[in-house]
RNA sequence: GGGGGUGUAGCUCAGUUGGUUAGAGCGAUCGCCUGUCACGCGAUAGGUCGCGGGUUCGAGUCCCGUCACUCCCGCCA
């Protein structure tokens, strides 16, 4: 028998009644009655109620012992009498008699009680994680994530996809996020960068003839946080397939996704068969690439009703002759809703940054009107004709805004996620997932007016390589997707560009010259030129997926040992200084501001 | 880099129009209590009101600055 238990706390039943036992774990709590004490003990396991009275030699130290202590107790298990069950705790129904007991880790005055339901603030939390992780919530949480991450291992080697390690001392690359880089000792003045993503090397793994990888892969990028993303470190499911379409792609993860959501998540799937939505879709009727489609509110766009003659609303129609645009959101039903709702949106949409959002409610007597603070500048015919792109009927309201592209779609698609809330749209106990699919390959730089990689440069262009349109390379759609889940992104991939031509023709658009690409990319460029198999792929969020399954709202909750958000360990103290020696060593010297 | 929120006892929070000695619950310490499971009862200790400056007879409260935490924007191929 073990030295120090001979059951856990989360084991015994009546079973075991009489039977003399040895249990180590935390004093979780204690409810003193002076000539008795009841000692809940904790451990990974569940809790055990134990026992003492005055009789017992140990009482009067017991009883004052700190909780959180560690200690081992012998004693005998006895059977509650019928009014003492608890049934809340699977060891309800016996407790343990204390016959000795044993201090094995002694524990000081504590910084945050473990048992209790407050909320506390993050930096204490972090600061003593190891407490925090004690708590039952977090604990659990954990506790999902290990069991997640081992079924999704065994998922993927059921599919026969091989797990493989990559470096984590890698090259820096010029596209993407920022670096961490590391200084090499060996080589002064030279740095290794952490990989932002197993990226280059997964599809390394396709030119070496592996077929089908997978990895629990940590990725590193010096990006500020998020509630929904960790500052420098995040897990992704990184995967890579061979000879594969896009397709062939979504039917692996599609299956890994449901199986994993259907085992872990009480939520309801709403659509088991992600639906497929195009980028430009999406942009189109829900301003987003991230779209929640729990929520039924359609985005539609109202820009050429503002053109006509019989519209006097004069500050949006000013505003559109010089480029803006003009999107909606209609409500159901909302007549009723007191003025308090409508200005409540109006400021929200103030309280973002922008000038606000105009609304109205259709109405009808002899004929349709407007009722709202600028319903007066909409004529009749004007009316029908939003009634007719919105779908409205009498009753309904509308929200709009005007703006340049980029401002509108960002107020107006969180307006529409804000508007859902407020009415109660959002089924909480559903998955809505879907693909956001035909991302085009470049986009246009705001501030240079240069083109760019939109996403990921090395992704497959659409269509045949010999006809594409390169003098209209923000027309070129790439085989680029991502899943996005409750308006969350859980996933990004894409086939890959595996012919080196015409990766030097895209990256030629995108303002790199042959040579450039051949320095920075070599090791991926130069292998492609070797006989590479058409290969693609995707890397879902470990975290993210984590997240959605606890339903919680923060990162943090289902990550062990988080960073805060200005990217500190305050339990490790990370990131700290270094002695001048490690400094020397390095060939670097820190500049003082 | 920018915007919002928060900062009062070890922890969670209250603190009115600026006005006596800044309060409560939990925790800690001490005492009472033999069936609790958020046990109960009594007492004690515990405060640079984040920090600095200003206005005022008087500042936890008002003003300016600053720091920390957090949420958002930028950023995240």
């Amino acid at each position: 028998m073990s030295k120090y238990r001979s059951h856990t706390c989360g084991e015994l039943t009546k079973k075991e009644k009489g039977s003399h036992v040895i249990l180590s774990g935390w004093i979780n709590k204690k409810r003193d009655h002076g000539n008795l004490l009841f000692i809940d003990l904790r451990d990974n396991y569940g809790i055990t109620q134990c026992i003492i009275d005055k009789e017992n030699n140990f009482f009067k130290e017991l009883e004052k012992i700190q909780l959180e202590t560690v200690i081992k107790v012998e004693g005998t298990v006895s059977e509650r009498t019928k009014e003492t069950i608890n049934k809340d705790i699977k060891t309800g129904e016996i407790e343990v008699q204390i016959s000795s007991y044993e201090v094995l880790g002694y524990c000081k005055e504590l910084p945050m009680p473990v048992f209790s339901d407050q909320e506390y603030a993050e930096e204490i939390r972090l600061k003593y994680r190891f407490l925090d992780l004690r708590r039952k919530k977090i604990h659990d949480n954990i506790i999902l994530r290990s069991k997640v991450i081992s079924f999704i291992r065994k998922e993927m080697l059921d599919e026969g996809f091989l797990e493989f390690q990559t470096p984590i001392l890698t090259s820096s690359s010029p596209e993407g996020a920022r670096d961490f880089l590391v200084p090499s000792r060996l080589n002064p003045g030279k740095f290794y960068a952490l990989p932002q993503a197993p990226q280059q090397f997964k599809q390394l793994i396709m030119v070496s003839g592996f077929d089908k990888y997978f990895q629990i892969a940590p990725c590193f990028r010096d990006e500020d946080a998020r509630a929904d993303r960790s500052p420098g470190e995040f897990y992704q499911l990184d995967l890579e397939m061979s000879f594969v379409e896009q397709e062939d792609v979504f039917k692996v993860v599609e299956k890994l996704m449901i199986s994993v959501f259907k085992k872990f998540s009480k939520k309801k799937i709403l659509k088991e068969k992600f639906p497929r939505i195009t980028f430009e879709d999406a942009m189109l009727n829900y301003g987003t690439d991230k779209p929640d489609l729990r929520n039924p509110l359609i985005i539609k766009d109202l820009t050429p009703i503002f053109n006509r003659e019989d519209v006097k609303f004069d500050i949006f129609k000013k505003l559109v002759k010089s480029g803006s645009i003009v999107r909606a959101i209609k409500t159901d039903n909302t007549k009723d809703k007191p003025r308090s709702f409508f200005d409540g949106i109006d400021n929200w949409a103030k309280s973002q940054g922008a000038s606000g959002m105009a609304y109205f409610t259709f109405e009808k007597d002899k004929e349709i009107k407007a009722k709202g603070p600028v319903g007066k500048f909409f004529s009749t015919d004007a009316l029908s004709e939003i009634m007719k792109i919105t779908n409205a009927k009498v009753g309904d309201s509308i929200f709009f805004a005007c703006n340049k592209e980029n401002d509108v779609l960002k107020l107006v698609s969180t307006a529409r996620d804000k508007i859902a809330k407020d009415l109660n749209l959002i089924d909480e106990n559903s998955l809505a997932f879907c693909w956001i699919v035909d991302y085009p390959m470049f986009d246009l730089d705001e501030k240079s007016k240069k083109v760019i990689f939109s996403h990921n440069p090395f992704s497959m262009p659409q269509g045949d390589d010999k006809k594409l349109n390169f003098s209209k390379p923000l027309e070129i759609k790439a085989y680029q997707y991502d899943i996005v889940c409750n308006g969350t992104e859980l996933s990004s991939g894409a086939i890959r560009n595996h012919k080196p031509d015409l990766m030097y023709k895209l990256f030629s658009i995108a303002g790199y010259a042959k040579t450039e690409v051949d320095e920075k990319f070599k090791g991926m460029i130069n292998a492609l030129s070797y006989g590479a198999p058409p290969h693609g792929g995707i890397a879902p969020g470990i975290d993210r997926i984590v997240m959605l399954l606890a339903d919680e709202k923060n990162i943090r909750e289902v990550t062990m040992f988080p960073m805060n958000q200005n990217a500190q360990d305050l339990m490790m103290n990370a990131p700290s200084e270094v002695s001048e020696n490690q400094l020397k060593e390095l060939n670097l010297q820190v500049r003082k501001k």
